[in-house]
DNA sequence: TGAAACTTTCAAAACATTCTGAACGTACTT
DNA sequence: AAGTACGTTCAGAATGTTTTGAAAGTTTCA
């Protein structure tokens, strides 16, 4: 696969970047690649292109597939096995998202059924979390639900304190 | 520090939990202890509850510290440190993740800019990330608006599937 | 059926992270 | 000033994760 200096660049960047989110770097590039591809991406692109093992490439392919990030891809006449990005893979990853919310929410309640009953600091702080994650997981329903109804507005820029 | 059978359990619960989601067990214990203890926490609890070195609670509790889920306590009389988890903390680590969903915005526009222009796939699919991640952070930046201004009426439960 | 073209699996190696004990620094107390 | 109580740092140990090469598995096709 053909890749101007630029797009190879990007490709590590997205690297560094997963890394930060605790991803592995060979998982954030083959994302990269996956982004910038301009054609379903066989095993052997990412062998060529990361430049990493077969096995690498095999493992960290399917991880991709699990997740939701990708979709398998076959070509007329090709034995091989294509991988693309598809049309909606954010929102499924944000959907994955959701049931770790749920599950804080569970864990605020466990913590509720253990704690002493006059132990009233705790109470208040694992009710606060409660709270906190279940709303938190309301709101990112609405926002998917928004966003697969083309609720989309772009929003106008503006700078955040980081 | 007292603590009945659950809460202990409690505590190990949510180590496995955070586990999960790729921070430390050793940290995750910390952040059950701070949940359920009925009063600030000195490193000694932490060494006596969590069973752990006395280096490994000082990182952790400063790395609590650092990521704004406690806030250090005095007492009169007493020379240790004490940690403990204030109203607040969760927005606080909410807000953080801001910050990466942002990053995912820029990473994205630096996509566009190193692809080739008639990389139409690649164009659309940076596009598409770019809109959502600014979306996301739109409707989170809202959701702790809300939050912070107390609208945040518990919703009713449904079930959802995982 | 057998060879060719692929992908997957697996044990070992490379690598990264986290924890520990020990040493050190600092600030109180007498 | 010396002793004590505390927190931090650090090198090395323990542990966990990811990658690799090699071998095995699967599918296609002649």
């Amino acid at each position: 696969m053909q890749l101007n200096q630029e797009t190879r660049a990007f490709i590590e960047r997205t690297g560094l970047a997963m890394e930060r989110l605790n991803l592995t770097r060979t998982f954030g590039r083959l994302f990269g690649l996956l982004l910038v591809a301009d054609r379903p991406v066989s095993l052997d692109d990412v062998v060529q292109v990361l430049r990493v093992s077969k096995a690498s490439a095999s493992t960290n392919a399917r991880l991709c597939e699990q997740v939701g990030l990708t979709h398998q891809v076959s070509i007329p006449g090709d034995r091989r096995d294509y991988y693309e990005m598809l049309p909606g893979s954010f929102e499924r990853v944000l959907a994955a998202r959701l049931s770790t919310v749920h599950e804080m929410v569970r864990l605020a309640q466990e913590g509720l059924e253990a704690v002493d009953p006059d132990n009233v600091s705790a109470q208040t702080r694992l009710e606060e979390m409660r709270e906190f994650y279940d709303f938190a997981a309301y709101k990112m329903n609405d926002m998917l639900t928004q966003w697969k109804r083309g609720e989309r507005r772009r929003q106008p820029r503006k700078v955040l304190k980081e």
